[in-house]
RNA sequence: GGAGAAGUGGCCGAGUUGGUUUAAGGCGUCGGUCUCGAAAACUGAUAUAUGGGAAACCGUAUCGAGGGUUCAAAUCCCUCCUUCUCCGCCA
């Protein structure tokens, strides 16, 4: 959520940023609104000031035993229902101003390239060569069905598309590629933290998935819970309304966790294999940082990201998101793109943001500094989406045989070094 | 799922016949006096949000949350949430 503060103060700046991401917002009404807003609120407070003398006068004459003058309350009385009538329609106004702020995206970061789609997005660097094969390298999924560690056609009928199930060395792989990225983050200071997949309204709104991208979210009805779309989500929201010490920032998170999206208009969209799935596994990376060093944070996450792909000798490309592809809540977004071989294109693996002060606002997480209340800054990034690198691993590490080779990282993990098939 | 109890400032804890409560008192924290220094003692300060003001300061709201009754609500009424205890069911 955007400060109404730099609304109220420069409302061209806040419009340009809408255009670069190709938002067409009309503010001036929530500008009248907020006048409105102004000019009830002060009626309210000296209506208040009245009726507050008026009573204590009241509690003054009743304790010293006196008569109240004759009218005295029923003009009081008028007094409060004028407050009653004020009151429901500042309710109202200021109900129609969160509703409006809620919806406004964040502002992108100067340094983001102004752009219309991924065609503007800027690529910053590339990390590591694909390999050149010998032979015609085949998709994940045909590689993983052929060795009996995917299996796509059991899924779809036990829950439907977009799902997928693991078996046999498929199952130690994803756990390994798992406990990879776990400890490699952890040893770089991050903690570890097991949340809860199902989440409130309140929680899917402070990070910004509510209201917006309702139509992405699996919802329990029943109970009014949404299922996680990522562990960004509870994460960012266990300092929900907390106020943190200074010096106990930077905080820095590391969570597994399942990954729930309904994918809605993506039909026909990487439909094969387990690039898009409907429930995936995900390491995810947040930070609470001091706003001071939230540029550097961004730079120092998306290294922690990089660093695990370098590790599984994955090459990657870092490319850096454009005004018009930045997600709702980001000022600034860099994505990992992972190689995949058997179409030879880079897809995105992980997409790290730096949301500033944007979701800290909505959560109300602030910390003290010199004994005044600011908002942190939060940041998150995935550390790396686990059914996609298992992809990108069965892709780069395909033989002509059909047999995968685990990477070396990983066979401490795997107790394997090679997948062969057992047909 | 059923029954009961509770929720007050950073913490503990008074306040439930509605009106000197602008939330007592204590602890903690910060400052001052005293001291070579510290402790103790004494003393002052010590919530958040928001509006006005250059500032001092002033106004308004907030006693789990939201409604309601009333001239006036921490206090009365309703709904919800959370925690605890007991019972039932269960990995």
């Amino acid at each position: 959520m955007l400060d109404i503060k730099i609304i109220r103060k420069d409302i061209e700046k806040v419009k340009c940023a809408m255009l670069s991401r190709n938002q067409d917002v009309d503010l001036s009404k929530l500008v009248s609104l907020d006048m409105e807003r102004k000019i009830l609120v002060s009626q309210i407070e000296q209506l208040r000031v009245k009726r507050n003398k008026w009573s204590e006068e009241v509690g003054k004459l009743k304790r010293e035993n006196k008569d109240i003058p004759r009218g005295f309350i029923a003009g009081a009385s008028a007094l409060k229902d004028k407050i009653q009538e004020q009151d429901k329609r500042l309710l109202i106004v200021e109900n129609q101003i969160e509703d409006f702020l809620v919806r406004i995206p964040n502002i992108p970061d100067e340094s983001v390239p102004i752009g219309k789609d991924a065609s503007d997005n800027r690529v910053v660097k590339f990390v590591g060569e694909p390999k050149k094969f010998s032979f015609k390298p085949k998709y994940h999924w045909e590689i993983g069905e052929k060795l009996d560690i995917l299996d796509f056609n059991m899924a779809s009928e036990i829950s439907g598309s977009r799902f997928a199930i693991l078996k046999n060395e498929g199952c130690d792989l994803e756990r390994s590629i798992i406990s990879f990225f776990l400890d490699t983050h952890k040893k770089k200071g991050y903690k570890e933290i097991i949340v809860p997949y199902l989440v409130n309204r309140v929680s899917m709104r402070g990070t910004g998935q509510l209201p917006n991208l309702e139509e992405d979210l699996f919802k329990c009805a029943n109970d009014d819970l949404y299922l996680i779309p990522t562990a960004e989500v509870p994460v960012t929201n266990i300092y929900r309304d907390c106020v943190l010490e200074e010096s106990s920032l930077p905080q820095k998170y590391v969570s597994y966790s399942a990954c729930f999206r309904r994918e809605a208009g993506s039909y026909g969209k990487d439909t094969k294999g387990l690039i898009r799935n409907h429930q995936f596994d995900k390491v995810e990376l947040v930070k609470f940082v001091n706003p001071e060093t939230s540029d550097e944070e961004l730079e120092f996450l998306v290294l922690d990201a990089g660093n695990v792909l370098e590790l599984l000798k994955l090459p990657y490309r870092l490319v850096l998101l454009s005004t018009g592809e930045i997600g709702f809540s980001s000022s600034k977004t860099y994505d990992l793109e992972v190689w995949f071989a058997g179409d030879g294109m880079y897809r995105e693996i992980s997409s790290c943001s730096n949301f500033k002060d944007f979701q800290a606002r909505r959560m109300n997480i602030k910390y003290l500094k010199n004994k005044r209340r600011e908002l942190v800054h939060t940041l998150n990034g995935s550390g790396v989406a686990v059914g996609r690198t298992f992809a990108a691993i069965l892709e780069n590490y395909q033989q002509e045989d059909g047999s995968v080779t685990v990477p070396e990282v990983l066979r401490k993990y795997t107790g394997f070094d090679v997948i062969n098939s057992r047909r």
